[in-house]
DNA sequence: TCGTAGATCGACT
DNA sequence: GTCGATCTACGAT
């Protein structure tokens, strides 16, 4: 059980250090376990992507919440996605999990990824891994801290630091405006599990 | 194997 | 009414 001053810090400090930790959700069909390989922080109020940054409101309200609860949106009108809240309570940080490597529970994973090639697909994406670990709305809140939930955040085998790779999100700019891009992504050298890296371009509809 | 269009709905303006 | 922290199918190469 990761302890919730590990993550009572800002989303920052906290993703590089939750590579490699595993992800345990337990349902009535089983338990499936993630051990994440890729993730990026959001600096709430201060990153424009952030949901928080216009604000708290109802949907987002667990960001601004204590750390170690799970935050969970519906998006796209068909996907999920999670994000680990993080800092100190009324601050709204959190860590997107993007992607990782089912390490338990893969049978019940092929079953809700069925389109998956591979096992290396099962959580490769945001969407994907919150479908392959059976995350939903139900589970917006959930306490990671907690001996006995059925949602919880486990450290996981030493990860070699050297392995940690970061990159800048892209037209993004840092904490007072000097044009600096920060390194907000973290993912792990060499994993097959990794999603590609795309820029964010939003398509427009017709 | 790569690139692009379409799906689909809740939150916010 | 508009847009989104995305995924998948499908056509082109």
């Amino acid at each position: 059980m990761v302890e919730r001053s590990f993550l009572a810090r800002p989303g920052l400090a906290v993703a590089p250090e939750l590579l490699g930790s595993v992800l345990r959700h337990t349902t009535s069909e089983g338990t499936v376990a993630v051990r994440l390989t890729e993730v990026e922080a959001y600096q709430g109020a201060e990153d424009p992507g952030s949901h928080a940054f216009r604000g708290r409101t109802p949907r987002n309200e667990v960001m601004f919440g204590p750390a170690g609860h799970l935050y969970v949106y519906f998006t796209y009108g068909m996907h999920f996605c999670a994000n680990v809240v993080c800092d100190v309570d009324g601050t709204a940080t959190a860590v997107l999990l993007r992607a990782g490597e089912v390490v338990e529970g893969a049978s019940l994973a092929a079953v809700r990824r069925p389109s998956a090639r591979a096992p290396r697909e099962y959580a490769r994406g945001p969407a994907r891994l919150t479908s392959a670990l059976g995350l939903g709305r139900a589970e917006n809140g959930a306490d990671l801290c907690s001996p006995g939930s059925a949602t919880a955040l486990e450290p996981g085998p030493p990860v070699d630091a050297g392995r940690v790779r970061t990159g800048p999100r892209v037209g993004v700019s840092g904490p007072g405006g000097d044009g600096v891009a920060f390194p907000w992504r973290f993912w792990l050298d060499g994993e097959p599990t990794v999603s590609p890296y795309r820029p964010h371009v939003p398509k427009r509809r017709k």
